[in-house]
DNA sequence: TTCGCATTTCGTAAAAATACGAAACAAAAA
DNA sequence: TTTTTGTTTCGTATTTTTACGAAATGCGAA
């Protein structure tokens, strides 16, 4: 970035921030899990992805990274839930960012 | 990926990819634009934008590979708009995974 | 043909993402 | 205390992303 002066804003940023941490499949997976269903551990997901333990961790600390998602130490587990209030942050502005009218403009 | 069998959905890959496509603020606030308001050239862009010309085309080209946007040579400069079917099938898929009910299955 | 305009491609560099296995860790169980 | 369990961190390698300026491209105008 060349000068000093904002040109994108707090909300850009933000959710360029959420997009990029659901911009991997595994990441969809888990969030969809986590949205749809109930909390999970780690152990579970290893079991029915095909990556090693160690990736779908640094998976898991980019999602947590990211705000999307918290963790709960239950010994000798570690159970993982959506971040609510971020998510629900989330959803707003990708709603707010879909629903825009652009009065059918388009190319060809 | 190790095994052959296939546990993440295609729906699950196409969404990862359009998150990972709108991963970053200045594709963000391209987006928004178009979404929001018209088409739009590159030239306009990069006076607004603090970052080179040529960095901005590569954003500009992540968004029409990922099928978000497409162009149409209006010579000397070329057009940008949504593209609109997969704009709507992005809308789809994040409508989707927010309207999610999870129970308020939470951890803390 | 030569010039100018809008934009992209090329060459390059630096940083970040993705992935793995081995080792470390924290806490309960034996 | 030693072992087991679930998970993360470390070390490392490869690929991808992000960014820039210079050069190339396509095309209409002079």
């Amino acid at each position: 970035m060349k000068t000093e002066e904002k040109i994108l804003t707090a909300e850009q940023e933000k959710m360029a921030r959420y997009a990029k941490a659901m911009g991997h499949p595994v990441r969809i997976y888990i969030l969809q899990l986590l949205a749809g269903q109930s909390c999970c551990y780690t152990g579970d997901l290893s079991e029915e992805l095909p990556i090693a333990r160690s990736t779908l961790s640094q998976h898991i600390s980019e999602l947590k990274d990211a705000g999307l998602i918290q963790g709960e130490y239950n010994p000798p587990k570690i159970k993982y839930c959506l971040h609510q209030e971020n998510w629900e942050e989330a959803k707003q502005l990708f709603t707010n960012i879909f629903k825009l009218k652009n009065n059918g403009n388009k190319c060809s």
